[in-house]
RNA sequence: CGCGGGAUGGAGCAGCUGGAAGCUCGUUGGGCUCAUAACCCAAAGGUCAGAGGUUCAAAUCCUCUUCCCGCAA
């Protein structure tokens, strides 16, 4: 069997790295371009590449695929049987999902047809849903529209988007090694999505970790964890972004304006919000490394009756 | 060479207009107490990131290096 895998982040680098190891034969990888000088000193390759350059594979690096004649003939060249694409970060052309004789097939950190997008996990968080996990679908032409073949589930708990990512990596590389006997010989079912429980999960920004303070306490704690470890949620206190990594819902009242620090003392900073009262227990503030609020006020005070924003 | 913050005892910080290294917390020992994460007393613990330079004297000024982080991409 040779494979084409096409992946960006760190999410795609775990099946990657199973497949190599695997009987299945990776003749090329693509993956997005480099990106710009990281804080500017070097340039930073997608994980992908780090891993792919590491295993000694092919890479390919197209700055768009759509219209790229170039590219598409180098891939038909290649006559691959199949192309897995995990979080590439672009759709692809009819023309491309053609190519490969038994199909293209993508890892997707979701349980479709939930959270179709870039961004499942972070939503699936934010919405404070019970479970989620990777599903292994067909594509076609759309956005995660294709049909399902398998799929793997984790409970969500109090994990964050960062640690469910990396579980779902493993998950889904480990999932792929499973369906892909069946993918190869035509054995595996088929599953048509309900499109009508379609929901879409798109990208997160940094300036969308801007927390709103007139949400509930549960609603800021699944979104600070949604967002936890990246974009990060934040709020401003005076001058200053206030990244926050951790909080609770205290499930307390509290009869102050909606921001206000109610409380500070070594378990956290309390913060008036939509019914009730957040416990913020683990913040960073510029230039500074994340801790634990009780760390931070041993050198630095907070008074209370500040305002956040 | 995108902009900027930072590196000081275990932790978080102050000192940085140069002249004997400090604060809060923690740790250890002791005391008080029915008791305590509370209080009181005492002690340990730092080549001030590294390398050069200026100076009678550098954590503090100048140059270079390494590492961490925020913003912008």
């Amino acid at each position: 069997m040779k494979i084409v895998y096409m992946g960006t982040p760190d999410f795609a680098v775990q099946a990657l790295e199973l497949l190599y190891k695997s009987e299945y034969e990776v003749v090329l990888v693509v993956t997005q371009p480099d990106k710009g000088r990281d804080r500017g000193k070097k340039v930073q390759f997608p994980p992908v590449k780090e891993k792919a350059l590491e295993l000694g594979l092919r890479v390919s690096q197209p700055e768009k695929i759509k219209g790229n004649e170039e590219f598409i003939e180098e891939l038909e060249k290649l006559k691959p049987d199949l192309i897995i694409v995990a979080a590439y970060g672009k759709l692809l052309p009819k023309s491309v999902l053609e190519i490969p004789r038994v199909g293209c097939i993508n890892i997707h950190g979701s349980l479709l047809p939930k959270y179709r997008g870039a961004a499942p996990i972070h939503w699936a968080v934010i919405n404070g849903e019970q479970e989620t996990g990777v599903t292994i679908m067909h594509m076609e032409e759309g956005l995660d529209c294709g049909d399902m073949i398998s799929k793997a589930s984790t409970l969500i708990g109090k994990k964050t988007t960062a640690m469910l990512h990396e579980e779902l990596s493993i998950l889904g590389a480990q999932l792929l090694l499973n369906t892909l006997p069946g993918i190869c010989d035509g054995t595996a079912e088929r599953v048509k999505q309900e499109n009508e429980k379609a929901t879409y999960a798109p990208m997160v920004f940094k300036k969308d970790g801007h927390l709103d303070f007139t949400k509930s306490p549960k609603e800021l704690e699944q979104f600070i964890r949604g967002f936890n470890s990246w974009p990060g949620a934040y709020a401003i206190l005076g001058e200053e972004n206030m990244k926050i990594w951790e909080s609770y819902d205290l499930e307390k009242e509290n009869g102050s304006a909606i921001g206000t620090i109610t409380k500070v003392s070594a378990q956290g900073i309390e913060v008036s919000s939509g019914g009730g009262t957040l416990q913020i227990t683990k913040i960073q503030m510029p230039g500074k490394k994340p801790m634990m609020v009780s760390d931070y006020l041993k050198g630095n005070k907070l008074i209370e009756g500040t305002l956040l924003k």
